[in-house]
This record gives structure tokens, C-alpha cells and sequence, in this order.
DNA sequence: GCAAAAGTGTTTTTACTACACCCATGC
DNA sequence: GCATGGGTGTAGTAAAAACACTTTTGC
């Protein structure tokens, strides 16, 4: 059984036969936030009989990259942003999930910075857009789920790792970050108290910036450093929120 | 390129061929624990280059069974337990992880009662072994960083999901679930606050039990019951430790 | 002055830690 | 009696939660 190397990907199937392996893809969760609400990356099927239905980004692999640089290629190839935070979730191979065929696909979720960053969605032959969490249509196959898993995982790294700032500008408040895990954790924190658990951290760089043009009180701006979340770390730090 | 579809099962080439899927395989870390010490099982490698080196079991995917199910049989064909906790690690794919062919695996851990379940080795044509997680030799292909991934998974698993007692017989007594949580997360505990942590989570059923033939007190018997783990959930309980 | 968010101070409650100490059992 | 692990009590410390309050800025 000989399965057409095409469904998301705008590339032909001349080109991809042979080059990638049989049978297994690759899903990508693209996470972005905006105006206080968690998106999520969807680009539009572009033939068989699900045309037209929405969907997580994927392909194929080839046979000389390891999964994580198919994973990485994908992601570029679609938003043209590099240098964002990609994990692997985990292998979704139900016999069914792919009508046409025995297909296992590997999950991945990528955070990204949306500012400025507009997404090239035209690379491809697909139409892309960004999709508020909370209003993601039913997808394709088992991309739901693939969701949901991916969520889940955002969930409980974000608590562990300082990961949450792939997801804002680089300078950004401590208002925003707070709001950013009220996002993703679905809770409700108190402002006092985040600020002071975040600053006692030692993690954020102060930008010695305010923002400006709004119409209160300036805050103060922040910036995360990877190196020195690496000093901390070194000196027995272990973040936790 | 096709690869031979035998190298740690036992089943024969011709069995297999066209069955299951090409270039992906499930290799499976299991847990178990005995005297205070956590253990994997590992199998003698059968043929090939790397014969006589150790490594995990592993196997092919059946093209009519979903990932989960084919570790599950696995493991049921190793070990013959069932009934035990097995969940996925996720996939692991360097180009040249596998020599004879790009082959994917997608890794698994479990925990297992040892408690009178002796395994049942001799069922493939591999030998098989118990070996202490400190004394494991280097293994082959890439199987030492899937075991280091599921021990790691393991260590965040058990502070945050009651699965501790999976590797416990049914009946424990509290410091032996202390010392479960020692060795996995490689600290020390204060018996005191240990037992009161515990029991203030009302998650242990008392046995009204008590060890017998010990040459100090007798220690009351806990089991770990489900449905009572899932009632407290549902009051909006979540464990942690 | 008012609205809106920034930022500080303080009190209360809760959880964690580190011990000291008594209990039961086999040898 | 003593070694070994079972089990309880308690004081001190640190963290988390709740909430009142002051500050800055644009309109």
C-alpha cells in the first residue's frame, strides 16, 4: 500500500517519493499569544475528501534528518521564524486515524514570538490562520487530541521550565506574564503575590525601560535570559511556579 | 531497503514480513523493584553484530493494532504479567541511531509487581535479566538514552500521579513507599513527616494488617485503591509530592 | 478628579523541617 | 537489655494567600 505523500505540504509528490520515510509524519502544534489569549496555528487542507477542513501543519521526514530537524524544517518552512522553543510531544499511532492509510505521525508543539513575526502562510500551497484556543473548530484526523495532549504538556512545563517567555516580546511587563500563565493555567492569580514569587527568582533582566503611550502608570520591563536561568540554575536553582 | 524484521522477539522473519509496519519498532523500558533497589529488565541480544550485548526489549507494530496495543503485547509476551502500568515515552529518531536502516522507535516505560510474578523469559528466544538501574552496562544502539529518558519520566510521573504502587506488592507498609520514593528520587526522607504527608491525603486504604515474623514492631499494611484515588480527584484533590 | 494599572506593606494561614521521644518485637 | 523499625508530638521556619493601600499617568 503506497500512500500519496501529500496533505498539508504544498510540495508534489514526485519530489518527496523516496527521499522520506513510509508511514510516518510529523504534527505540529504552533502555539502563539495575543492580547491575552492563547492561539494555536491551523492551515486549511488542501486536497483529497477532507478539503477545505482545518488542521495542525505537518509532513513528512526525510530519511537523512533525525525527527527533531524534520520537526524544526517543518515549522520554518510554514512561519519562517527560527530560533523558537520546539518539543516533542509523543507518537499518535491509532490503526484508524489516518483514512487513507497505516500512518503513525509524531506530535510536536513550537512557541513562538508574535510580535512583528508575521507568518508567511503562502509558503505552502495552504491557507494558514491563527485560531484562539477556546474556538478551535473540529480538525482533521486526530488532531484534536493531538491538541488537547499538547496543551495538557504546555500545562505542566510551563510550571517547571521558563519556557513561557517564548511566547512574549522580548521586553515585556510582569502584568503580561501574569496574565500569560492565567491563560494557559486557566486560574486566577493575585498581582501582588505573582510579582513578588517572580521578581524573588532572580530570573528576569530589568530593562531599565518603561512602556510608553498608555494611559496609566508605566511598568517596568523585563527581559529573560537564557544564561542566566543557566547561572541560577548551576547554583541549585530549580525553577517552579 | 528492506530491513530483517527480527532482533530482540524471537518470531521468525517469515511471520512477520508485511504484518507489521516498516522502519518503526516499540522498545520498552520496564520497571521493577526489589530490596529497596529499582530495577529494569534488559534481554541478551540474539543475532546480528551486537549479539550477546544487552539492550531493551523491543518488537515490531502489527499493522492492525494501535502503538499502545502492541507494547502491551510486548510486554504481556516478555513478562506475562498484565494488568501493569505502561505508558509512551515518545519517538526516537536519529538517522543513525538503528546501523542496518533508518528505523524509528517509539520508547515505552512500565512498572511492575514483582511480588511472586516471576517473568517468564524463556517465551522469546532471548535471555533475560534483572539488572539494578546503578549496574546497567552500555546497551545497545541508542536504549541507554531511552532508559535515561524514562527514568527521568518516571521521577516527574511519581511526584505528580499516585503510580508508585504499581512497582509495590498490594499490600505495603509505609516505609517501604518511603523508600520507593527514595530510591526513584534519589533522596533522603524524614520517616515522620513522610508517614503524615501520606496519610493526610486520605488516598491509602488501611488493610487492618500487620506484617508478620518481623523482628521489630509490626507495621500496619496499606493498598493503594483506585477508585478511591479517582473519587478524591474528583472533589478536585490532585496529588503531589 | 477619575479611571486604570503599577507597585508596596502587612497580617494570617498553611505547609515543611528537624528533631526528640515512646512503642512493640525478636534475639 | 538492646537493636530495629513503627509511630506520635512539637517547636521553629518558610512560603503562600488575602487584601488594604499608595503611586503614576492620561484624559
Amino acid at each position: 500500500m503506497t500512500i500519496k505523500k501529500t496533505f498539508i505540504s504544498g510540495e508534489t509528490d514526485e519530489a518527496l517519493e523516496g527521499s522520506v520515510m513510509d508511514s510516518i509524519t510529523i504534527d505540529c502544534v504552533i502555539f502563539g499569544f495575543e492580547e491575552g489569549s492563547l492561539e494555536v496555528l491551523l492551515v486549511r487542507h488542501g486536497r483529497g475528501i477532507r478539503e477545505g477542513e482545518w488542521g495542525l501543519p505537518g509532513g513528512w521526514i526525510r530519511r537523512d534528518e533525525s525527527i527533531d530537524e524534520a520537526a524544526y524544517r517543518l515549522l520554518n518552512d510554514l512561519t519562517g521564524v527560527k530560533n523558537v522553543y520546539l518539543e516533542q510531544l509523543k507518537a499518535f499511532g491509532d490503526p484508524d486515524r489516518f483514512p487513507a492509510g497505516r500512518v503513525i505521525t509524531i506530535g510536536y508543539y513550537a512557541l513562538v514570538k508574535k510580535e512583528g513575526n508575521r507568518i508567511k502562510a503562502g509558503f505552502t500551497a495552504s491557507e494558514a490562520r491563527w485560531c484562539k484556543i477556546k474556538e478551535v473548530p473540529g480538525l482533521i484526523y486526530d488532531h484534536n487530541k493531538i491538541l488537547n495532549y499538547a496543551l495538557e504538556q504546555l500545562q505542566s512545563r510551563v510550571r517547571k521550565e521558563p519556557i513561557g517567555f517564548n511566547l512574549l516580546p522580548s521586553k515585556f511587563t510582569l502584568l503580561q506574564l501574569m496574565q500569560l500563565y492565567e491563560e494557559i493555567l486557566g486560574v486566577q492569580m493575585d498581582k501582588p503575590n505573582f510579582r513578588r514569587k517572580f521578581l524573588k527568582m532572580k530570573l528576569l533582566v530589568d530593562q531599565k525601560e518603561k512602556q510608553k503611550d498608555v494611559s496609566h502608570r508605566a511598568a517596568k520591563l523585563y527581559s529573560f535570559d537564557d544564561d542566566v536561568y543557566k547561572r541560577l540554575t548551576q547554583q541549585g536553582f530549580t525553577f517552579e511556579f
